[in-house]
DNA sequence: CATTTATTCAACCCATCGGTTGACAACGAT
DNA sequence: ATCGTTGTCAACCGATGGGTTGAATAAATG
């Protein structure tokens, strides 16, 4: 198992928190130093820079330096790799019962037996 | 903020783990009972049948019920929702790049100052 | 009724998480 | 060199999370 799997992980995990989709939205806007992000919210700026590093650690958002001030930029590949994730699944069990419908659908039509197609095993 | 919030935070944190990442890609399948989704794995079936409880709070599963067993279902419509989220800020973040990129294309074709877009305040 | 099968509930353990406060580091400005 | 700004690091606390084992529930079956 690559690391792959841990970095979903932590993608997951950063996005279950309330206060961090509150600043990716942020970010989805613009860039932003860890100052401006804490500035909306009523907890102390530690616990916005605790935030801004669980992001970065799930690879969502990165760094750069701009003198005393280090800009926070959203970095969208990762959030196309959890839409992957989901979608993925989701269309394969949508399928699923796309093909489940059109056999009851069959089935109803005529009283015939339905033909095994290849992916009903 | 409604609950939608909650959620969004239960739905993100079931796919934080990949134990119930694991169970969901295998829900994709077909549905399954909880002992058939324990077989696979080295833990207790106990701890499988948390798994699907988290998943269950998350909106992900629902559960129906024959005779003693309790079917586990895939709700792809939850998958939906955080497609929806995620999305909704990649092509947001996504949109200003391209525009950045332009006004970049354009300052560097002549060195003529950008006219402002109705986007840009 | 007693048993088997399928599943949950309850109590516990230890690790991680989100928050706090206080100290430290890096850099620009005076 | 000192000061202010921006940000991180460290230690701590209470709550939550994933795991365990053991007991309890629910429904078919002998």
């Amino acid at each position: 198992m690559g690391d792959s799997t841990q970095q979903l992980d932590r993608a997951f995990a950063a996005l279950a928190d309330p206060t961090r989709r509150g600043l990716v939205a942020r970010l989805a806007v613009s860039d932003a130093t860890v100052s401006e992000l804490a500035e909306p919210y009523d907890v102390s700026f530690q616990a916005i820079s605790k935030h801004v590093k669980v992001l970065q650690d799930a690879g969502l958002v990165t760094r750069s330096r701009d003198a005393q001030r280090r800009p926070v930029h959203l970095n969208a590949e990762a959030l196309d790799s959890m839409t992957a994730w989901i979608e993925r699944y989701r269309r394969e069990a949508e399928d699923r019962y796309r093909r489940l419908d059109a056999l009851l659908d069959r089935m109803t039509d005529d009283d015939q037996p339905p033909t095994q197609t290849k992916d009903e095993s």
